[in-house]
This record gives structure tokens, sequence and C-alpha cells, in this order.
RNA sequence: CGGGAUGUGGCGCAGCUUGGUAAGCGCGCUUGCCUUGGGAGCAAGAGGACGGGGGUUCAAAUCCCCCCAUCCCGACCA
């Protein structure tokens, strides 16, 4: 392709309404622009990286037995309404009315129509499993919408289901898809993890995300650095610590903290350490109202709390609500003498011994309080939100932080779907038995973006040569000079000739603009025709990532290119190779 | 949805406090000359009526009200 006929607007400053760099970048690029809030136009580029990451998709789904189909978008609300979710789903499901008044919604997932086409299609034993995907736009209606393609309101996944008969059959779809994701994500040049994860409301028990490692991200994941055990901090358990106690219980004890209202005011104000405190705070939900005690130097995991609470809603309550429930001014609220008020306790609560709490009455706490005697707990189970420095569950060592991308998550749903909507087949003996699901998302507009993210510099974009739109373009240095035009437009077509992807950069700018564009871009490789090629006859290859240069005659040029972009995807398809059949 | 901010040619911004004497700058774009190894230079041009609506005023980009859009923080998140 020719530079000068190619719609590629890239632009010299950086988008106002751009925040992180992947957006920034793609803007400037002039692979995306926007067309509304988290609704954006993939231009030529940027499509072409699609149908690279698509296509390393395709391979993957469809060497572990997937088999494509393609899906509405539009769907009836009925199957939404059968499945339970039209109510459930919220405002975040696009919704629309056809001519005649009929309800319909923008399929954010599809889980509704693929288990309505099964359950009409699949009637026996013989038929299963079946391994069942598509690469379709989706529709969520984020309340906010931001970070560019990373969190869009429309974008592009692919889903895959699985069917199976049994618990088994589903563990073995699971394992495969957890290989073809892994797989997936090496060969596209990222640098990621699988980590646990919560299910939400999709439901089920196994998840796994896949998660790209970047600052931006918004995910928090906790890892180890000793063994393989990661998750995401919304789910990531976290035995409790054990501190050795020798005390005995003391009488309770009531004592003035005026005005001493947060963990670290009321400890030092007592000289005693945060770990004696238990931090007390109340939640509202559609049940009523809970109080969550975790220890002083711990934080609640909001997301455990509400599973353990089995409520929808869950949010930590105003000032005022704090007040009015506790009898005290915010600050002061404690397990003692709370009524009306579900109380759900941490693990490690339950073992403090003479603790600090406040006593529901301004200006005041308790001392020597001892969970069991001095309260109830309606509720003891695992609510810290685990954070760097704490035990690996697995391995006991500290854990080490960081923020990613989530680009996939697989999901074992179990019978979810299958019982609502009657999906099931006749085993062996003729009986019927519902078919076992199980989910598996790529987020393919997010994962291109978490490309950029994770690579990248001050220059621009530095595709990895899996997913490059383009893997090489020619700069002529001057478009006036006859012979280096003829030299650029021979090596040119020898490279296209050779099969490789490449674009003549045959505009009439000067150099330098080339050049900053060719980085921008971030095409991988970038030969140069200047007047030292014309009289050397040897072209000059430049690496993106590295800028290393490389001086090649004329002749050998497609050849040398084409064996450093085999030499490239080969290793990125060995990183693969060390995913295949190592699971979770 | 709560909090904050912004909206002026394609992009980035100034002007608004103290209404009038103004729509201005840089980049980009067009034409010509010149230049050609890291976003050149000179010259001449095209392009906006200031997010939308209403109001105050002799007079509104500037003041007031409503709405919309966009961005940020939070909440939320198959």
């Amino acid at each position: 392709m020719r530079a000068s006929q190619l719609l590629i607007p890239t632009l010299r400053e950086v988008p106002a309404d751009a925040e992180v760099i992947s957006h920034q970048l793609l803007v400037r690029a002039g692979f995306i622009r926007k067309s509304a809030a988290g609704v954006y136009n993939l231009l030529p580029l940027a499509l072409r990286v699609v149908k690279k990451i698509e296509a390393i998709v395709r391979e993957e789904m469809d060497r572990q037995g997937g088999q494509e189909l393609l899906m509405p978008i539009i769907q009836p609300a009925e199957l939404w309404q059968e499945s339970g979710r039209w109510d459930v789903y919220g405002p975040e499901l696009f919704r629309l009315k056809d001519r005649h008044g009929r309800d319909f919604c923008l399929g954010p997932t599809h889980e509704e129509i693929i288990t309505d086409l099964v359950r009409n299609e699949v009637k026996s034993y013989r038929q299963l499993p079946l391994l069942l995907y598509q690469i379709q736009n989706k529709y969520r209606d984020e309340r906010r919408p931001r970070f560019g393609l990373l969190r869009g309101r429309e974008f592009i996944m692919k889903d895959l289901y699985s069917f199976d008969r049994d618990q088994a059959g589903l563990d073995v779809s699971y394992q495969k898809m957890y290989e073809a994701y892994a797989r997936v994500f090496a060969r596209c040049g990222l640098r990621f993890r699988s980590v646990e994860a919560d299910s939400g409301a999709i439901g089920g028990k196994d998840t796994h995300e896949f998660t790209v490692f970047a600052d931006s991200g918004e995910s928090v994941i906790v890892y180890c650095e000793h063994c393989d055990y990661a998750s995401n901090t919304e789910r990531a358990a976290s035995p409790p610590e054990r501190i050795p106690v020798d005390e005995q219980p003391a009488p309770l004890k009531e004592v003035a903290t005026p005005g001493r209202r947060t963990v670290f005011e009321v400890t030092s104000f007592l000289g005693v350490n945060e770990k004696r405190l238990i931090k007390t705070l109340l939640f509202e939900t559609e049940k009523g109202f809970a109080a969550a005690l975790v220890r002083g130097d711990r934080d609640v995991n909001e997301i455990k709390l509400q599973k353990e609470l089995n409520v929808l809603r869950c949010e930590l309550a105003d000032p005022q609500t704090v007040e009015r429930v506790s009898g005290a001014r915010l600050g002061f609220a404690g397990p003692v003498g709370l009524s009306g008020v579900k109380i759900a306790a941490d693990l490690e609560v339950m073992e403090m011994v003479n603790a600090v709490a406040g006593a529901n009455k301004d200006d005041t706490h308790f001392l020597n309080v001892n969970p069991g005697r001095d309260f109830k707990a309606d509720l003891v189970a695992d609510l810290r939100l685990v954070k760097a420095g704490d035990a690996c569950p697995k391995c006991g060592r500290p854990l080490a932080e960081t923020r990613g991308i989530e680009v996939g998550q697989i999901f074992k749903l179990g019978d979810k779907y299958s019982k609502v909507l009657g999906a099931a087949y006749l085993d062996e003996n003729g009986q019927a038995r519902p078919i076992i699901m199980g989910c598996y998302g790529i987020g393919i507009t997010r994962t291109m973006a978490a490309a950029v993210e994770q690579n990248h510099d001050a220059n621009g974009i530095i595709w990895p040569f899996s997913i490059a739109p383009f893997h090489v373009v020619v700069v002529p240095v001057s478009d006036r000079d006859e012979k280096q035009m003829e030299m650029a437009q021979a090596a040119y077509e020898s490279l296209l000739g050779a099969g490789v992807e490449v674009v003549l950069d045959d505009r009439p700018e000067r150099p330098g603009v080339k050049f900053k564009d060719a980085d921008l871009i971030g095409y991988p490789l970038r030969v140069t025709v200047g007047n030292r090629a014309v009289q050397s006859g040897e072209l000059e290859v430049r690496r993106r990532a590295n800028g290393e240069t490389v001086f090649v005659p004329r002749d050998n040029l497609a050849g040398y290119v084409q064996k450093i972009i085999a030499a490239e995807l080969a290793q990125l398809e060995e990183k693969a190779q060390k995913y295949s059949m190592n699971a979770p």
C-alpha cells in the first residue's frame, strides 16, 4: 500500500480528551477516532490489527475444536426475561423497541441466545461436547466509559460457549480454553498472567481472568513471586494472620476518646497497636444494615462482604446514616450493643483478645472487647481486602501487587443457564440431563489497546510483529530524488512479492515527518532509502523496538526481512508453546 | 448515579474576571517558491460566529437560567 493513498491521519498533538497512553497513541497515530463516548471508528490501520488478533484467536479456538458461528447483536427481550436477566442486568443493558413496540436489547453477551440455539438443536449426548464461538460486537451502556478502547460501550469480543454432558466434560473444555487463552495472549506479544477472579453476576464457580500487566489497568491483582499464585484482589483469599496472645480476657471498660475518630487517632491516643482495634464499618443493603468488622490495619473487601451477606446491593453508609444507626458520630461505632444490624466479622477479628472498639457513644471507646463474650457475630468469614505484603495463601511468602487490564476471562457456568432456559440432552439411558456450560471471552479491541499500553515509547507504538498493521514501511528520504524513488519502489515491490505486509511512504514530505510518523504508527521495521543506499546499493533496515540498524544488499532485502519476521513470529510461538498443556 | 472540570475553524489553545473598540495564536490544510537523513523556511490564501436554547442589556464568546456533550475522581462492572 502507498502511504499517499492510505487514510492514516496522524496528529502532532495529544488529543485533549485522551488520558491513557493507548488512547492517546491510537488517536495520534491515526488508528481510531471517537464517534461518541465509548464508541469509536476503527480506521484502516486499527482494523488490520483487529483482524490480526482475530486471526490468532480463530486459530487457537479452532485448534481446540471450536466452531465459529455468528449470533445476532439484536436480541429479543423474551429470552432475557426467561433467564431473568432482563431485570437483573439493569441500565447497563442497551434496550430498544421495534416499530411494534416489542422489546429488544443490544447484546452485551450471548448466553441467552446460544443457550436458546443449543436447546433447540441439541437433543442427544451424541452431539456433545460442543464448543461454539463468535467474534461479534458487544454493547454495554457503561456508566462511565473511559480510557479509549479499554472501556468502551461498543467493543469487539470473542465469546465461546462450551456444552458438555457433565462436570468432567466441562473440566476438559475449561482446560482447553485455558490453554487457548494463554497461547493467544502469548502470540499477541503480551506480558500477562492468569489470575483467580470473582465470577461476578454471571455466576459460576471456577473462573480465571487473563490480565495484562499495565499501570493504567483497572484491576488490582496480587501475585506471588515465589509460586504461581495470582489473584484479583476482588477475590483473593486471605488466611488470617495468627498473633499469639497470652493474655486473659479482662473486664470490659469504657474510655473517653474525645474527637479521636480514625483508627490512627484512636490507637495512637490510647497507645495501642492498630492490630488491636476492631474497625466497624456500616453498610446499607437491600436486606437492611450490616456491620463489617475487620482488624484496624485491614480494609474490607466489599465484594466478599456482599457475597457473604448474600445481597445484591452493598454500599458504605453515609455519616448521617451511621449516626442514626449506631447512635454515635462517625468513628465511634462498634459491635458491642449494636442492635438492628447484622454483624459480619472477619476471621481475624474473632481471634482478638482485649480489643479496642467504638462504644456507639460519642467520644467513647471500649477497652477489653472480646468477641463472643461482648458481642455475637451473625457471620464470621474472610472479609478482608488482600494487599501487597500479605501472606501468599499457597506458600506463605509475601504477595506483590500490581495493576492490570483484564483481556480475557473464562468461567465454569455449570447448569445455571441450561436449567433456567431448559437446555437438556438425553443420556445413554434416555434420561434428560441439563447441559453443563462454560463461557469464555476475549476482548479483541481491548487487547489491541492493552498491546499498546505494554508496547510503546516516547515516540509512539511498538507493535509486536504478530499483530502489527504492517510489518515494514519503506521510506525514501527524498521524494524528488528519482534514484531514491526508483530504489524504494523496487524494494517495496520485492517485499510485496515476498508476501511481506509493506507500506511505501511515497508522500511528498520531508524525511523527518516520515520518520516521526513511522515511529508513531509503530511499524516493526523501517527500510530507509537515501543517498547512501543509492550509492552503495545497500538498504538500511531499522528495528522499531530497539533502533538497531542493519545494512542489507538490495537483492537480499526481501529474504532478510522475511527471515526477521519468521524469527519474531517463531519466538512468540515458542512462548505460546510453554503454555500448552499447562493448566491451572 | 454523586463530586469536579471543560465546550471558541481539522487539532491544541488564548480571549470571558472588568459586556462594546476582536474572534486571535500555534499546528494542520490550499497555492507558489525553496528545502530534503528526525515533525524546515518565505509568501499568499481557505476555513469558525464562539456546544444548543432562553433571558438580561442600546450591545453578549464574555453576565444569568435551562439543556446537551465531553473528560477526570468516586460508585458500578457478563
